[in-house]
Formats: C-alpha cells, structure tokens, sequence
DNA sequence: TGTACATCAGTGAACGCGCGTTCACTGATGTAC
DNA sequence: TGTACATCAGTGAACGCGCGTTCACTGATGTAC
C-alpha cells in the first residue's frame, strides 16, 4: 500500500465508494421508474420530466446519469432484451437435451409469459420501431440471444440437408450463416427462422389484440399452435410436410 | 318535382352540392396528409396542427372534418385496413382456385408488398397498439377481412378432421367458428390461425428489422419461407407434419 | 489525522418549442318561398 | 329569378399544458499529501 508512484486506487474500483453505491441504486431507481412510465404511455411518450417527477428530483439530475431520452430508451431495450433471454435460456436450459419437442415448449411458454408480463417492454423490443429512434449497436448482441437459441434448438437436430432452392440458399447471411455454425445446414437456418417468425407471430397475434373475439382460451390455442409448430424444430420426425412440392 | 308536402330534397343527395364536393375533397386531402405526417413521425406523434400546417390552413379548420386527434387516427387505420384487403384480395382473386399454393403465394406475396411500400401504416395496423388509443368498433369487419381470406384458402381444402386435443377446440372462439364457416373443421381452424401467424412473423421479422444482418436477400428468403409454409394452408397434400406427435 | 483542492450530484430557473382544443368572428354556399 | 334566412367552412387568437435540454449555482463526497 505504501508503495511507489504507481497510482494505486485505494478502495474505489472494488468494494466501491458510498458516490458508487448512490449512483447505481439512483440509476436502477431511474430505470425502474421509466420501465412504469414506458407501460402507461409507450416509448414514443417516455419523458424525462415524469420519470424525475416520479422520484421527486429536479429534470435535470436526471442527466448526470442518463445524457439524452434516447439514450434512457436504450437501456430499457437493453434491460428488456437481458431479461427476457434470462428467463428464456433457463427455461429451455432446465428440459433434457434430448427432449427437443420438450425444449421448444418450454422456450416457447417462457417466452410467451414474459411477453404476457411484460407487454410494453414486448412492444419496445418486437412492436413498432420507435420513430426517430436507432438502436446502438450494443442492443444487437442481447437482442439476439432468444433467435439463437431456436436456431441451436433446431441445429441440435443434426444436419438433414434437405434441399433448399438456389436463391433461397443464397439469401443467408454471411453472419447468419457463421452463427448458425457448422452444425446448421441451409435447411436448418430455414426451419429455424420458420420457427422464430411462428413464435414470434403468435406471441404478436395474441398480445396485440389480433385473437380478440376469435379465440377464446389463449393459454389452450397457445399450447396447441407450438404443439404443431414444434416438427419444424425437430428435424428427425417431421420436416416433411415443409418440403418442397413446388 | 312539383309535387306534394313531401319534401324531396332538389339534389343534394346524389350529385353533390359544391360545398359536399369540396369537403369531400378536403377530407381526402387531409387524411393524405396525415398519411404522409405519419410515415415520418409514428402514430404517437402525429398532430393535427402538423397536418394542417402542411395544407396550409389553420389548425382549427381540421376539426371541421375531424372532431378529434383520435377520429383522424381511426380514418387512418380504416383506410390502411381497407387497402391492405383491397390489395391481398385482388391478388388472391387472379389465381385459379384450384391452385391453392398458388393462391397462397399470391396472397402472402401482396400482404408483403403492401407491406414494404407502407411500412408505417403496416406498424399502425399490426405494430404495437398506440397507448391511450382504444379502436372503436367500426374497425373491426375491415381488420378482419386478411384473416377470412387466409382461413377461407384453408377451408376449401375441405375436412381434414385431424384431431385437435379437447382443450384447443374449446380454444376457438363462437365468433371465429361461425367466422370460418361450416366448411373449417377445427384442424383447419388451427392451419389457419397458424398460417396467418407465420405470415405475420416473417413480414414483422423483417420489417421491424429483426434480420438486419441475418438475411442478405429479403425476396428469396421471403420466397422460400412462404413456400415452406404453404403445406400448412393445404390440407390434402402435408399437415402429416403437423400432426400431434404428443 | 488534518487540511486544501478537485470532482461530482442535485437544484431551480430559464429557453424555445409544439401540442389539442375552444371560441367568437366573417364570408361564402345552400334552402324555402 | 330574386330575396331572406340558415347553415356551413375557415380564421386567428387564446388557454393551459408538457416537453428536452442548458446553465450557473451550492453543498457534499473523494483524493493527495
């Protein structure tokens, strides 16, 4: 400790100073806030004013954490992107590898319910893009993790390499490709996307009030469509019906 | 005309007086106004001194034709729903009605293509709901008329009578039943609501962006995509595929 | 352990802006006879 | 065809509001020696 020039920070990097301490209890409170304020107005109307107004501080202390709106609407995608993987990952991480149909409902379900508990921060990340708005490149890496996942799901299947049209093969992405990894084929990547684009359609038809007066137990039709949508993940038992026939 | 008490109104009714023209006219041009404000800015953030500004009138002028923010809003949604149909049902229409992929790539296809050339009125029908905005009911039959077009292509596969689990058929709504007609067995209730899912999966994946990177080629992979999905929307030929396999 | 200085957190006033909606009004268009 | 009255379209000012962001400031916390 009493040692030479070299600036050895006495306490601060790790057990933190009581400044420290403040700042991230006041920037999770400042999150918080904003995550109660974005489910009654929607993110386009998140303000500022009503989050510092909600903690009782002046507007402006809210910028010595956050120094723009968008940049608070950043950490609440990214909070929401976090989250929903967390619980996703889990989910899918607590069925037997070689349960696959069973891993699928289970990612599906738990996706499903975080939306269902969560249907602002769902719109923020999967509704409308908020006008005016670009996400930062640091929201690609969390808001990827769930699409990862049915695309492994799906490779878990071993390659199948059913045939997959010239163009089509084509319109993969070379980072789409890499992150599928050696294991997916083409037929794979697709069937995966399939998969992804299914959830994701149910989740919005039903979340967004599309099922309004059509279908009557949402927790019923919900476990029956991914029943179905199920083979396309599980490569071994059922793509067939999603062959070609052209 | 010279006729008794009864009072036959000279013309207005059918060939339109000046003043019925021209606030037909305005009522157009304000609604394309508010279009084109909204492309720009989102449904949250669209105002009604905006578009009068850009028809150079004043804002007050605009409550002559809309009584409030929210009724310009609804003439919105209307007109997108209605176009949207207008366009998928033509499309549809054109191809024979016993090529049934064929009737589906039709459909999909021009879902997309509206889609695509309306990106912001496709957020405002199937985006996320516009906080504080509550559709009224008028909405509905317009809202609802790509659906019917979807189950309808599903029902004149005829029965199918593929077992659908107790609880998902009690799933299915009165309305949605009687909607699907006699002809949909609920087997082809359940292909339906998962054909239109999809259909909305892939066209939100890649609008809102979810495949930035992913996909090179959003034709192709749309392509191959509604191909694969296809068999679900045609009884006869696959849903071997998505059969129970519980 | 104590002192001098630097950094940071929070305040409150202010700037400049746009919004939805109302209201009393003027002038044009339509209607009845 | 012409006149008297009623309806409608559009104006411009105003009300009351909330917003994002900046700025000079005070007082507390942290750092170096």
């Amino acid at each position: 400790m009493s040692n030479p020039p070299v600036p050895t920070p006495p306490v601060p990097n790790a057990s933190a100073t009581a400044r420290a301490v403040a700042r991230r209890e006041l920037t999770g409170a400042i999150v918080d806030a904003a995550r109660r304020q974005l489910a009654e107005v929607g993110p386009a109307a998140l303000s500022v004013r009503a989050v510092s107004r909600e903690l009782g501080m002046a507007s402006s202390a809210v910028y010595r954490y956050f120094a723009t709106r968008d940049e608070l609407l950043t950490a609440l995608i990214l909070i929401g992107y976090e989250e929903l993987a967390d619980v996703v990952e889990a989910a899918e991480a607590a069925v037997p590898r070689t349960d696959r149909t069973g891993r699928w409902l289970a990612l599906t379900g738990a996706f499903r319910n975080w939306a269902r508990e969560h249907p602002h921060d769902y719109a923020l990340l999967y509704g409308s893009p908020v006008p005016g708005y670009a996400a930062p490149s640091d929201t690609i890496e969390p808001a990827v993790r769930v699409a990862r996942l049915v695309l492994e799901l799906v490779a878990d299947g071993g390659p199948v390499h059913d045939r997959v049209p010239e163009p089509a093969a084509r319109a993969i992405g070379a980072n789409l490709r890499e992150f599928a990894g050696a294991r997916a084929d083409d037929d794979a990547v697709y069937r995966g996307l399939a998969a992804w684009g299914g959830l994701l359609g149910a989740v919005t038809l039903e979340l967004f009030g599309h099922l309004h007066n059509a279908v009557e137990d949402y927790d019923a039709w919900f476990a029956e469509s991914m029943r179905r949508l199920a083979p396309v993940t599980v490569s071994g038992s059922a793509p067939q019906a999603l062959r070609s026939q052209a």
